[in-house]
RNA sequence: GCCGGCGUAGCUCAGCGGUAGAGCAGCUGUUUUGUAAACAGUCGGUCGUGGGUUCGAUUCCCUCCGCCGGCUCCA
């Protein structure tokens, strides 16, 4: 249900992280990247796989990304690349963002060690955006936003040196002296971790500051005019939470002032995008302090999420899952059983019953499922079994990490437990995938997937994960076509991989929604078996799959899609009448009757009769209010008696004339058919 | 949980060592309006919580709670 990122390279930012690489390349190519250095083949140019496209070293160009802004000719001032290694690499053509970014990166880190001497600079690339650099402080002191200024006019002035970036190639021993005596032990350890087949090493200077890097870079300093630092975080050193926190300094840089410009105003748009100031706004729902993470669905809210959970019960019903309801709570005997109570228990509610007996508030509705398969003897023909249920889940997330709709500690799944046979594995799984497709298209949303292979820690045999990894990588090269996807190697769950479907939400973090997952642990772990065809007792395998994820999650998202503006069969309230004059009693019962047809065809209709507010204002509230239909009705209406109505639609910023009865029709055949906006 | 920031009226925010202000919303009145804000008046806050410093704290310091951005985590 959550977002992963990637373990054991987490020194990216989690944005980076979420964009990782196609079959697992690493997704940047950082100064120092070990991985990075051992190749034989440094990529030419500083693009790398930094966006996430398919990126294998190479000497050919990489391919361009989507933004239109990301490159540029590059001046010939710019120098070649150093060569690590001996290996001269093909000159840089253009300059793109991610050198010009990772340059920043380099100015800044210059500027923090004339400022704060001590410091010591770590890792610092080229990230989606901008870029960032991983400081220790001398004392352990931590930087703080006047910090940043500081830092970031520190830059100007050294951008105005125009300083150049000079390659050195040295000897590694060399490199790893020089860096010693300045007391850069980062680096030092960085250069102990290169591959012992490396011999020579790369180094950028600018003024005084030098950095171990296989660049490129721009020629000087005088090209970075256009930076700005956003942020600072602490980050654990080599993303490991028990080493040290470093300080990390985010910041953004971009080819001219127009475009930094731009990129802030873009910041600020997704922000009126943010699904928490929609949802206050609209007063769909509300997080007490009481409560964190426990949402309040407000009564606007509630339509939504029952339409979404209406639709979602009846399909399932059509396509052969069975609902079940189950506890909430159960006693901590059952998680013991299912493992939760060793793997999960610190994310658990626990609740202390008496001195023997501890009760769990569920985080996962699948040991639940597996007692409802238990209650009875299973024979293979009834197999797939499968019993959806949309139980209320509870999961105690850490404080830090809760976020509005998208991360929370109370939830309801769309989930399903299914009971197959290991031949049916495939099969079901492709009509997962189909559900998938249904649901996701009824919003045009974009989205991906993921696979997460074997963890390093697992249950079961070796063999039977490379089995069923083998088999949903043929299932994702058919559905998703080959490529089409990411693996995450060892980001499967401890019983099993799993198949995850990626959202971004309206600033690009990337979230999980569905997820469908192949668990042969479990049902073992509960003894479920069928009685196979010759009388034998077999353990089936489980699908575990979640389409929308969880509704809050997945509502989050749809708000930010849709900035509000949700699909009609959504919206809280579909049409809004509004009386010119609202005193009259002739206007105000035409008005009402208007409505009265408009409900009969199943649509929420309000009529809005609050007097002392004029037509403007309420049609302007209406729009605010994103009510997608809104019309207004008044005498001339009435005494023209020609049942044309003029409809304004609020997403399409159109008006349009016509009879009543085809708008009737119009609006329930939208509704009904559940269009996009 | 960790680092940084924030918490002032229902909402969005200003203020600041001398016990608080705006706009919108609400309420009342006038207006009856033809497609994104009529006008006037008025109500409304023990400045998140607890403690400390001070003659005096919303303001400075600390604790806790919550929120925001990262990190970590996330079956």
């Amino acid at each position: 249900m959550h977002r992963r990122s990637i373990r054991k390279r987490s020194w990216r930012s989690s944005a980076a992280a979420a964009r990782t690489c196609r079959r697992g390349w690493p997704a940047s190519r950082e100064t120092v990247g070990v991985g990075e250095f051992i190749s034989p083949q440094p990529t030419p140019h500083g693009g790398g796989c930094t966006r996430g496209e398919p990126a294998p070293p190479s000497l050919n160009p990489p391919p361009a990304t989507n933004l239109p802004y990301t490159r540029r000719q590059m001046p010939d001032e710019i120098v070649d690349d150093a060569a690590e290694a001996g290996a001269p690499l093909a000159a840089p053509h253009e300059l793109t963002l991610d050198i010009l970014r990772h340059s920043a990166a380099h100015l800044m880190a210059a500027a923090v060690v004339q400022l704060y001497p001590g410091a010591q600079y770590d890792v610092g690339p080229a990230i989606e955006d901008g870029f960032f650099y991983n400081f220790r402080l001398p004392d352990a002191a931590h930087f703080s936003d006047t910090d940043l200024q500081r830092i970031e006019e520190r830059m100007h002035e050294l951008a105005a040196q125009q300083l150049p970036y000079e390659p050195q190639v040295m000897e590694r021993a060399a490199a790893r002296q020089l860096f010693e005596s300045a007391g850069q032990n980062f680096k030092v350890d960085i250069i102990d971790r290169i591959d012992p087949a490396v011999q020579q090493v790369s180094v950028y200077r600018t003024g005084e500051f030098v950095d171990l890097c296989r660049g490129p870079h721009v020629s000087h300093s005088g090209l970075l005019r256009a930076t700005k630092l956003l942020r600072v975080a602490g980050v654990y050193w080599r993303g490991d939470e028990r080493n040290e926190q470093l300080q990390r300094v985010y910041g953004t840089a971009w080819f001219s002032q127009d475009e930094l410009a731009a990129y802030l105003h873009r910041l600020e748009e997704a922000e009126r995008r943010d699904h928490r100031r929609i949802g206050k706004e609209l007063e769909l729902f509300h997080f007490d302090p009481t409560a964190p993470g426990m949402t309040y669905w407000l009564p606007d809210g509630v339509v939504i999420f029952n339409e979404l959970l209406q639709y979602s019960r009846a399909q399932h019903q059509r396509w052969g899952y069975r609902e079940i309801s189950t506890p909430i709570v159960n006693d901590s005997a059952l998680w013991k059983t299912s493992g939760h109570w060793d793997h999960y228990r610190e994310n658990m509610f626990l609740i202390p019953v008496d001195e023997q007996t501890t009760y769990g508030t569920k985080p996962m509705n699948c040991p639940n499922a597996m007692v409802v398969f238990n209650l009875r003897r299973r024979s293979y023909r009834e197999l797939p079994v499968r019993f959806s249920d949309w139980g209320v889940l509870h999961r105690f997330e850490r404080s830090g990490t809760l976020h509005g709709l998208l991360r929370v500690r109370k939830f309801q799944q769309d989930d399903a437990h299914i009971f197959v046979t290991e031949e049916q594995i495939e099969e079901e799984y492709a009509r997962v995938f189909e559900i998938c497709t249904h649901l996701y298209g009824l919003f045009d949303l974009e989205y991906s997937y993921r696979l997460g292979t074997r963890p390093d820690h697992f249950l079961g045999e070796a063999t039977m994960w490379d089995r069923a990894e083998a088999a949903l990588l043929r299932l994702l090269d058919r559905h998703a076509g080959p490529g089409g996807y990411a693996v995450d190697p060892g980001e499967g769950a401890f019983y099993g991989p799993k198949i995850d479907i990626l959202v971004k939400d309206a600033i690009g973090r990337q979230w999980q929604l569905g997820t469908i997952q192949l668990d042969y642990q479990l049902p073992r772990r509960f003894g479920c078996v069928y009685i196979d065809r010759d009388g034998s007792e077999q353990t089936p395998a489980v699908i575990h799959r979640a389409v929308y994820g969880s509704l809050e999650r997945f509502i989050g998202v749809l708000i930010e899609h849709f900035a509000g503006h949700l699909p009609l069969w959504l919206a809280p309230v579909q049409c809004e009448l509004i009386p010119v004059q609202d005193d009259a009693d002739d206007v105000l019962h035409f008005v009402d009757s208007v409505g009265e047809r408009l409900a009969a065809a199943g649509l929420r209709v309000d009529v809005n009769r609050r007097s002392g507010e004029r037509m403007q204002g309420k049609v302007r509230g209406a729009e605010l209010r994103r009510v997608p239909y809104v019309i207004v009705l008044g005498r001339k209406d009435l005494e023209r008696g020609d049942g044309v109505v003029r409809v304004r639609d609020i997403r399409r910023h159109q008006q349009e004339d016509l009879p009543l009865d085809d708008l009737v029709t119009r609006l329930a055949a939208e509704a009904a058919e559940r269009r996009p906006a």
